[in-house]
DNA sequence: ATAAAAAAAGAGATTCTTGTCTTAAACTCG
DNA sequence: CGAGTTTAAGACAAGAATCTCTTTTTTTAT
């Protein structure tokens, strides 16, 4: 559904939100270390999200990526746009030219409930709030944080 | 979710169980006509599923490709087996090394349920089934058959 | 000023997916 | 048998996605 890059892209937005300020920049060496992924790769996606002005960044000693307040109030669903574009979520997922509720492909009333729902997830709400949800919720963002609750079983 | 070869590949075997029989076979080129995708592409693809035993064929006049009873009892989970393999099922939607309840990302809880039933609809049901519903409740599957409702709005 | 640090930018390499082309093999029917 | 039709198979080509490398620009600290 998204792209490796988006992938990266929204885990590095989320990374930032909670991990960086004005004051405390992050650059990309680190960012890329935490979340696991490919460095130059993500910083041509950190560049790109610059451009958009889904992220603030600063050159020289002390600088790096982080949020501003402006930043914070985009949603994910801009990330998306700025990366992938929305074709993928307008699509058929057996590849049917158009998608809608009157010409349904076999799946299209499974799938769809699951768009609308992932959707808002990520078009209502902005950074700001879903990192509060993701704090309030113990979830998982990095590669490093997994098994959390290894020997703490339910 | 799943490739264009797999979703070429899906509406392939929907369209031969329903319009193909050991006595009325169908060669590539007719397929991927009704199906509006790339000939050499979808010949590819029917070898594969021959292959494993998914589709029926035969060489010569009058030859093509069918679906026996047999193959009529597989799901189409098989055929996302024999195409794609199941990786991208088990993955995490944002790319995270694992994906379960223990350690869910930002989006899990609304992904997993999602995964789910669609993994239920493609692998607890024969194709066979399958086909029963979609005549049932009339679903599209090839592009030819969209807007079928065009001038009886609801 | 100068040196170091970090992002920005652009070119390039690799791999994967998608798609095409050509030849071989098998089958049917006259 | 032999011609025609259709799948099978394999090599090949184009494109996109992923990832890397190098150079430039900007900023900070000494
Ligand atoms: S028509 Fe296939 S998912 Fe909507
Ligand atoms: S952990 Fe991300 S979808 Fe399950």
């Amino acid at each position: 559904m998204l792209s490796n890059a988006c992938k990266y892209a929204i885990r590095s937005i989320l990374y930032l939100a909670i991990n960086s300020s004005e004051d405390n920049k992050i650059g990309v060496k680190i960012i890329a270390e935490e979340l696991e992924t490919p460095q130059p790769f993500l910083a041509k996606l950190l560049q790109q999200l610059t451009r958009d002005k889904l992220v603030s960044s600063t050159k020289g000693p002390n600088g790096g990526f982080y949020l501003d307040s402006k930043n914070r109030k985009n949603a994910i669903w801009d990330v998306i746009i700025s990366i992938d574009g929305t074709s993928k979520f307008d699509n058929c997922f057996l590849g049917l030219a158009k998608c809608d509720d009157r010409n349904p492909c076999p799946v299209h009333f499974i799938v769809s409930p699951f768009k609308d729902k992932i959707l808002s997830s990520f078009r209502d709400k902005t950074i700001d709030e879903y990192v509060v949800e993701i704090k309030n919720t113990n979830r998982v963002i990095s590669l490093k944080d997994l098994d959390l609750f290894e020997n703490e079983d339910s």
